[in-house]
RNA sequence: GGAGCGGUAGUUCAGUUGGUUAGAAUACCGGCCUGUCACGCCGGUGGUCGCGGGUUCGAGUCCCGUCCGCUCCGCCA
């Protein structure tokens, strides 16, 4: 005989004494028999308390809710009867001798079988929430991510390094959490937004393939796919280009993939431009699972009397874009005022739309209120660029770039999902080619697209100065159905070049050499070539556990308020702490 | 900073044009049932209708304000 202690009981056990320990999943008593299914992190066990073996039956007899129990028996075959499909272990059951009670428990708060309890509650209460079989498998996934990645990484000689958590504020950028040091009165710590310049300074240090597991803070508005805090693996390599990068990442992401949920993702990821990316899809990340696309026609309608649609196309920042979306003549009118509505959130002042009724009739097949405002060979040329058939609508944006982008993109994603086009599992691609610049109108002056360490492509260097819209970057973007999951660049390893990177974005050698000397004085020892990239490890679990907000694969995570309802924190702190910091609040 | 949705029993929800004592399921407590397994049956406890103000003879319901949660825009180099 031998003790068995926790874990799977199985039919292999049959007649031995085991020892279990775990939670009433649930109590139910029949015919003066005592029924208990105790649930541990390997599932459920039923254990049967007999009047016959007095102290195990009057300690089971006291069982209330969620007991934790301690449980001696004997393993054997359950009796014929139905089976539990809940269960297992299957037919056997463990037929109690002892039954000691480790804690009792309150009632819970809600019902773990329950699916749809409100959010606040499962905040306040997370403790009990993980215990829901969701939660348990979202951060065991988790769990067999990291150490997927880990293995890869350890595989090919990468080092993980721990990188400070308490460093320099750097204003550029997402706002900063700051930390207020006691010893240096009237000064901040920041806590990171990513280990950005450590890594690239580990690279100067000579450790040439570096990861980390790392925390990162940012002091921005939350969504669903946003914390204040949250996780990122974090790589930066030196010696490699950004085509030996992106290769080697992808083959990583693929065999996490095949590791952890044994899927074959595509060989080799597609790549688009970012200049491809918007003109089709209207975003820098689209979700290639969805076949529509938009169909730029700005060329076509410059010279239409329909000024809506000719004053963008002849604007120097504007652009007016279709979007066929087949089968959609069916769409009633009230369908499509939902769909106006919904681009106006990004900014967009309507949705002109033409239903095609029928293609071979010129105008007397299209149905709409601005088809008597456009020529007929402009029509014809629209329903052929957009290869719309009979029964299908199109739809238009005509406005700034930005607005046409934002608006059309955003829509496409909606009608790829309400209209059920979006299919197929896993649809990666890499996204390169970013300008290295874009302009920032409110503050007229250029800002980094990626970070002001990123590297411009070779030939663009000498339009740095002359034409900084014009510059491409050598960063690159790893996007997962419609979501970015990674991001990297090759950085710019050169004192001389980075500093005329920060003379484009207006940060003279004075405000350079304050914010970034212990980089630019690094740059000076002999920094390899370097470039990296770094994945958002709360995303991508997400995805693969199909959930729709990464706060269900994070233990415990913020509210869109970044508060924690369990801890409430942010909390108030009491004035000694305060005046250590030489901290005083207002009005105090 | 802005838009939208939501907040009623521990939980999930219903609550009609404003109208008697705010209901159901589940959970919890008690009783019955000789192998249950979503057990079943009977009974019971449980409510600051988020909070504050207003309109009204009368407010869960209408109005104003506010707090909280979620989704989105802005923001997130």
């Amino acid at each position: 005989m031998r003790s068995h202690e926790c874990g799977i009981v199985e039919k292999s056990l049959i007649d031995q004494t085991v020892t279990v320990c775990g939670w009433v999943h649930r109590r139910r008593d029949h015919g003066g028999v005592i029924f208990i299914d105790l649930r541990d992190r390997t599932g459920l066990v039923q254990v049967v308390a007999d009047p016959d073996e007095k102290d195990a039956f009057d300690a089971a007899d006291a069982v209330r809710g969620e007991y934790v129990l301690n449980i001696s028996g004997r393993v054997r075959t359950r009796p014929e009867g139905t089976k539990n499909p809940d269960m297992p272990t299957g037919e056997v059951e463990i037929y109690a001798h002892t039954v000691e009670i480790l804690n009792r428990a309150e009632p819970l708060p809600f019902q773990l079988d329950e699916d749809d309890v409100n959010e606040a509650a499962r905040l306040k209460y997370r403790y009990i929430d993980l215990r829901r079989p969701a939660m348990q498998h979202n951060l065991r996934l988790r769990h067999d991510v990291i150490r997927a990645f880990r293995a890869y990484l350890d595989q090919r000689d990468f080092v993980e390094i721990e990188t400070p958590v308490l460093t320099r504020s750097t204003p550029e950028g997402a706002r900063d959490y700051l930390v207020p040091s006691r010893t240096h009165p009237g000064q901040f710590f920041a806590l990171p937004q990513s280990p950005q310049l450590f890594k690239q300074l580990l690279m100067v240090s000579g450790f040439e393939r570096y990861y980390q597991i790392a925390r990162c803070f940012r002091d921005e508005d939350l969504r669903a796919d946003r914390q204040p805090e949250f996780t990122q693996l974090d790589i930066e390599t030196s010696f490699l280009d950004e085509h030996q990068i992106t290769d080697h990442m992808e083959e990583m992401i693929r065999v996490v993939f095949r590791s952890v949920l044994d899927v074959d993702l595509v060989d080799p990821f597609p790549r688009l431009s970012y200049a491809e990316a918007v003109e089709h899809y209207g975003t820098d990340r689209p979700d290639l699972r969805n076949p529509l696309q938009l169909t730029n026609i700005t060329d076509l309608v410059r010279d239409v009397e329909f000024k809506v649609f000719s004053s963008p196309a002849q604007a120097k920042d504007g652009r007016v874009a279709a979007l066929c979306l087949p089968g959609g003549g069916q769409l009633t009118r009230q369908q499509i005022d939902q769909k106006t509505e919904f681009v106006k959130q990004y900014g967009a002042r309507g949705l002109a739309y033409i239903k095609v009724n029928e293609t071979n009739t010129g105008k007397d097949g299209l149905q709409s209120p601005i088809v008597k405002f456009l020529p007929e060979d402009v029509l014809d040329e629209i329903l052929r660029r957009t290869q719309a058939s009979s029964g299908d609508v199109i739809f238009f944006g005509a406005d700034k770039n930005k607005i046409v982008n934002d608006s059309m993109g955003a829509l496409r994603d909606e009608l790829g999902h309400t209209m059920g086009l979006t299919g197929g599992a896993w649809a990666p691609l890499w996204v390169v080619d970013f300008p290295l610049l874009e302009y920032d109108p409110d503050n007229k002056r250029w800002i980094s697209l990626h970070h002001p360490f990123t590297a411009p492509k070779a030939e663009d260097v000498g339009h740095l100065d002359s034409d900084p819209g014009r510059v491409l970057s050598r960063a690159y973007d790893m996007v997962l159905n419609g979501t970015e999951i990674g991001g990297g660049s090759i950085r710019i390893h050169q004192r001389d070049l980075q500093q005329q990177v920060f003379n484009a974005l207006g940060v003279d050698q004075d405000e350079a050499r304050e914010k970034f000397g212990f980089l630019l004085d690094a740059l000076q020892y002999g920094a390899p070539p370097h470039g990296g990239i770094a994945f958002g490890i709360d995303r991508v679990v997400a995805m693969m556990a199909g959930v729709d907000s990464i706060r269900d694969v994070i233990a415990f995570p913020k509210t869109q308020k970044a508060s924690c309802l369990m801890t409430e924190a942010p909390s108030s702190v009491d004035n000694r702490q305060l005046r250590e910091l030489h901290i005083r609040l207002r009005g105090t």
